[in-house]
DNA sequence: AATGATAATGATAATTATTATCAATAAGGA
DNA sequence: TCCTTATTGATAATAATTATCATTATCATT
């Protein structure tokens, strides 16, 4: 049998919440359910709409008291888009940059390419500053809303 | 008469204004000086804050239409941090990277290097997506807060 | 499986940030 | 200087987030 990307994400966040003291209860099952199977990056407001799809759902206060526990736990974080607001996504192994389409917000990650240690070298030296970690995010287009 | 990089800003912010038929009140003058002033990117209610230490300042509304009337001109733009908050920057030729401290939120601006232009190829054709702009943010410690 | 300590929830009040409204004011062309 | 009207300031309205607290449900222990 066969467990979907999905599947391993959120055993894996029950573990963790497990070993960190914290009880995995229904509301927040359904929050990281919801976390887990979106392809965009929801802010808290869409993921208490898309809750409310569900027969019984969370209450507003416990989708925020969740997102700040599992962003305690480093399990997500907040993704910024040039609209102005920010959206929850998994934080998965390794360095990440993302890539947002525009239209449909679908994200991608990209495993961090070590292209820009160089440029990160080059800037410390002409600045003075300490660079410890970087965003990089692309926006564009996904192939599906470019029909 | 050399003037700083600041009044030129603010001189052309002006014209800006002028050419699109916006008037050049007081309010709008000391949002603008604010902005221009700052060596950090500053929120709308910052930016609100700093403006009542003068003995006139612009009321609250003032201030957010201000800034929408700038950003609509392209004379500002919102920076992210990883706070969740975004703050205020002005915008400046050509395609900017920015490095900004954790400490002091100090910015500075870099000159978009080319070097990514490869990466960005490299995800168009492994993504199929169409790549037509990023952001590339650095983020540690200035060398102020470095001692 | 039942019990009990207590972490977590839900409902809602409180707080904070942003936007809308409108009479009074002031910018800037004539 | 006058006049038109864009803009302001005060505040009401809206929206988002956080705090409060009695009730509920998790889960280690029995």
């Amino acid at each position: 049998m066969k467990h979907s990307s999905k599947e391993l994400v959120l055993s894996s966040w029950q573990d963790s919440l497990h070993r960190n003291g914290f009880r995995v209860t229904r509301p927040r099952q359904q929050v990281m359910e919801i976390i887990a199977s979106s392809t965009t990056a929801l802010t808290p407001q869409a993921i208490y709409q898309k809750s409310l799809e569900w027969d019984q759902s969370p209450g507003i206060a416990s989708v925020y008291r969740t997102l700040e526990m599992l962003e305690d736990l480093g399990l997500i974080q907040q993704i910024h888009q040039p609209g102005g607001c920010h959206g929850i996504w998994p934080v998965v192994e390794g360095h990440n940059h993302f890539l947002i389409c525009r239209d449909c917000g679908q994200m991608k990650v990209i495993e961090g390419d070590e292209d820009i240690t160089g440029y990160i070298d080059n800037i410390e030296k002409q600045t003075g500053y300490r660079v410890d970690d970087h965003w990089l995010q692309f926006f564009g287009t996904c192939r599906g809303c470019l029909d």
